[in-house]
DNA sequence: CATCCATCCGGGGGG
DNA sequence: CGGATGGATG
């Protein structure tokens, strides 16, 4: 393995300035002429217009760097500047730079970045990519030291639910009890830490299948061996493996890379820290470290997934005598946003500690707007109407944007903006590759070119249907296991015995001769053309053409769209490779539209307008997220809202309402805390306009109750009565009867699940990092508040018949009592099902 | 093999 | 409450 068969020199010869003929340096047109520029002192004109610490970033190119970039703060322009930088000092070959990103996405952004400022060369970047792609491009190399042949295929998620369904059955375990989903996210995790059947810890082991699940962790990867196929995970595991147990192979690397890039450093898990810690051990001389790892703590936000900040706070320990750089100019971002935002994460406490700020100052850059609604419908009701404001003032939908936190809250959006005829696009939804005829065309394909591939040839023996029941594909899958073959080759072999009845042994006989006559096509047809050949042939097209269901024929549809994108590669089998790692659904630009998605999603954006509603307690934060990540879990749940609000350019409205129907039962919320955490001074609360008025704002003016709010003193609490310290805009009307329903809600919101009592935890403590003295969240104590009361166990005060006064839905008679849960017949809003807490007798 | 019903569960989702 | 899933049923 001495010889990478894709080492294309970029350049025609040694890799200075002079092997290239000299061109008109001021058109910027060679590479080589602007390294001469750079020769002669003038700096080559793609340095110019960067910041100070950006050119640093870009111009400190030997020995660790750590380069921390804050949102905004022209992350992708350094990365992509540097990697300019370092072909045209002539430093590297493009072939011997491995620049890794996590999405597709962006390493699409970077390729075509770096040929805009390099020429037409990104060809020639062979190792600019996903962790994952290039996990593949290695382990194909070095297949054999993993037990693999390098033309192994690659599962993707729904295939190993069903190969480790098999494996669950075939230990004589209940697939019901031991859910295979979840073993699969549990190898997943084992493999986010790189961590193999052998190492995994013997309470993990114990946890699954009465304590077999290291035996059957083992036998997945047996099973995937055999199968000559590998998970997601492998793709960096194996490769780990690979390096250390063959010194040599790892050396070839060394030598190879000259420097290594690394971006969203934060967002890097176990398994990639280990390979790239292996990687970056040398780069191209000895003793050279040549790694520089851009990121920002403050964005980590996919810890669920395995993610370790702590890989990034660590770097300098890592790598001694890394020189630390801190992007903190943002040009993204109004002042008020960014004070939003810096003031809002600095109650984090595990964080290196960035400011952002802008020098651009506008006087009539608005504030952050928080805005109160009633419930979830008037939110979206109220947002709907801002955005057309926006629009008759000739913003462009594309430029606003609503980030969910969870995706359930889109669909409000999505009827409002039907009903007002508004465009929308939701980004994120499920991915195209993931439908279930891209999958089921993709299983067809995969056999041809591979027809070992058993679980392909599973999912689509009987797709469309051919009379082939259960019974017969597992004799066809207990032949195979039998005599070691593949399940095409069993079921060739089954049509012409008469172990079967007559007619899947038709059928059979069919499926066999159709896939060897396709496969016999593959070397001499078009792959576009082969490919529509199959999916006409085997009947699967006509499936969905008889399916007269209203999904059919969008599927029929994304069908084409698949043919269609084949056409951008060479061979089936290079297509089959790309759209394992690669194919998602490109928004369509053209249509202007707002932009619907889930925070998570947003990361990396930007946009004009940003709508950020549902920031209530227990949706944002997530409950989850506090009972099961504790403190840590609250702090990515901030760092979510940081990431939220920095997407915003121009303007940010707020929204939390008071009421929203959780899993079918209308809740009671309280405001989130991180609006407490915003600062008065960036902050400006809206009033809520007509709407929020029409339930009787005098019905509860008076403080009803008065209770104090278990969650310690906030600022929301001192509204009307304490005005000096606070704005007057806080004393708006409508901020005030949020603020009555904010002492309403108590106890009762936010069930936890099977009606067992959860304690809140994580909550409060200490207000760390955040100056003492101002007032607003100081004062906050734990309290070990009841989130939940248990459901059923309390009976309700409340009895069939009563009549009962509910702030939503007015005057009505109960009708059934389910403990504290009440289905109540509204007089004027019909039927609907309450807790008990939110109606009063009358 | 298709359809119906019971049951479970509710969070973020790349490669 | 609503959807996704899986077993039972005609």
């Amino acid at each position: 393995m001495s010889d990478f068969p894709d080492d294309m020199p970029f350049f025609d010869e040694a890799p200075s300035p002079r092997a290239t003929p000299a061109r008109a340096p001021a058109q910027g047109g060679g590479i080589a002429a602007r390294a001469m520029a750079a020769r002669q002192g003038s700096a080559p004109d793609y340095l110019k217009g960067l910041n100070e610490e950006q050119r640093l970033a870009v111009e400190t190119i030997d020995g660790p760097v750590l380069v921390l970039a804050g949102a905004g703060t022209g992350k992708t322009r350094v990365l992509t500047t540097r990697i300019a930088h370092i072909l045209s000092l002539g430093r590297a070959f493009p072939s011997q730079i491995l620049a890794v990103t996590f999405t597709n996405k962006a390493a699409r952004e970077m390729k075509q970045r770096v040929g805009l400022l390099v020429g037409e060369a990104v060809e020639g970047m062979p190792w600019l990519g996903t962790f994952h792609s290039i996990g593949v491009k290695m382990l194909r190399r070095h297949a054999e030291l993993a037990g693999l042949r390098s033309d192994f295929t690659i599962l993707d998620t729904d295939d190993v639910i069903r190969l480790i369904k098999q494996l669950i059955q075939a230990e004589g375990l209940d697939d019901k009890r031991w859910p295979a989903r979840q073993f699969a996210m549990m190898i997943d995790g084992w493999k986010n830490k790189g961590l193999g059947p052998s190492e995994i810890p013997e309470g993990d082991a114990r946890a699954f299948a009465n304590g077999k699940g290291r035996q059957l962790y083992q036998a997945y990867q047996d099973r995937l061996k055999t199968l000559n196929a590998c998970d997601f995970g492998d793709l960096l595991c194996h490769p780990i493996r690979i390096f250390r147990g063959n010194p040599d192979v790892l050396k070839e690397y060394h030598k190879r890379f000259k420097y290594i890039l690394v971006d969203e450093y934060q967002d890097t898990n176990t398994a990639q820290y280990m390979w790239l810690r292996l990687l970056a051990q040398e780069t191209g001389a000895p003793g050279q470290k040549n790694v520089c790892c851009v990121g920002d703590d403050d964005q980590s936000i996919y810890g669920w997934r395995g993610a370790e900040v702590d890989n990034i706070l660590r770097f300098d320990k890592d790598f001694p005598g890394a020189v630390v750089i801190r992007l903190e100019r943002n040009y993204r971002s109004t002042a008020h946003i960014l004070g939003a935002a810096s003031h809002l994460i600095a109650h984090n406490e595990g964080r290196l500690g960035k400011t952002l700020f802008t020098e651009k100052v506008e006087d009539d850059d608005s504030r952050v707007n928080v805005h109160a609604a009633w419930d979830s419908e008037e939110e979206a009701r109220a947002v709907g109407e801002e955005i057309e404001t926006a629009q008759r003032k000739g913003h462009k939908l594309n430029d606003m944007a609503i980030l969910v936190r969870a995706s359930f809250q889109m669909r409000e959006f999505e009827d409002r903006f039907v009903t007002l005829g508004l465009n929308y696009r939701v980004i994120g939804g499920p991915r195209f590759y993931e439908r279930q005829e891209i999958r089921d065309a993709m299983a067809y394909f995969r056999v041809v070119a591979q027809p070992a591939d058993d679980l392909a040839f599973e999912r689509i023996v009987n797709v469309p249907k051919r009379g082939l029941g259960e019974a017969a594909v597992r004799q066809v899958h207990d032949t195979a296991r039998a005599l070691r073959i593949p399940m095409l080759e069993a079921a060739s072999n089954l049509a012409e015995s008469d172990e079967l009845k007559p007619k899947p042994r038709a059928a059979l006989r069919e499926v066999a001769a159709n896939f060897e006559r396709w496969q016999k096509a593959l070397d001499n047809t078009p792959h576009t053309e082969l490919a529509e050949t199959i999916l006409e042939e085997s009947g699967y097209t006509d499936m969905w053409k008889n399916d007269r269901s209203a999904e059919a024929p969008g599927r029929l549809e994304n069908l084409k769209e698949l043919i269609r994108s084949m056409e951008e590669y060479e061979s089936l089998r290079s297509f089959l490779e790309h759209v394992a790692l690669v194919m998602d659904s490109e928004k369509n630009e053209d249509l202007d539209a707002v932009n619907i998605m889930t925070l998570h999603s947003a990361k990396g954006l930007e946009f004009e307008t940003v709508f950020l509603p549902g920031w209530e307690e227990g949706l944002f934060p997530h409950q989850r997220s506090l009972d099961e990540g504790g403190r840590s879990g609250l702090e990515e749940e901030r760092r979510l809202a940081y990431v939220g609000v920095t997407r915003a350019k121009k303007n940010l409205h707020i929204w939390f309402v008071s009421n929203r129907r959780i899993h079918g039962l209308w809740q009671s919320t309280i405001p989130s805390r991180f609006l407490d955490e915003l600062p008065e001074a960036h902050v400006e609360v809206a009033e809520a306009g007509n709407s929020y008025g029409g339930y009787g704002g005098g019905s509860f003016a008076g403080g009803r109750g008065g209770r104090q709010n278990p969650y310690g003193a906030s600022r929301f609490d001192n509204v009307g009565q304490d005005s000096g310290s606070f704005s007057n805009t806080y004393a708006t009307p409508g901020w005030q009867r949020a603020q009555a329903n904010r002492n309403e809600a108590t106890d009762r919101n936010w069930g936890s699940r099977s009606g067992h009592a959860v304690e809140r935890i994580g909550y409060g403590e200490t207000d760390s990092g955040y100056g003492a003295g101002r007032g607003s969240v100081k004062s906050r104590t734990i309290e070990g508040e009841l989130v939940a009361k248990s459901v059923s166990d309390t009976p309700s005060p409340f009895k069939v018949g009563d009549r009962v006064f509910h702030q939503k839905f007015g005057n009505g008679n109960v009708s059934v009592v389910d403990g504290n849960k009440l289905t109540i017949d509204f007089d004027k809003a019909g039927q609907k099902r309450v807790l008990d807490g939110f109606v009063t007798g009358i």
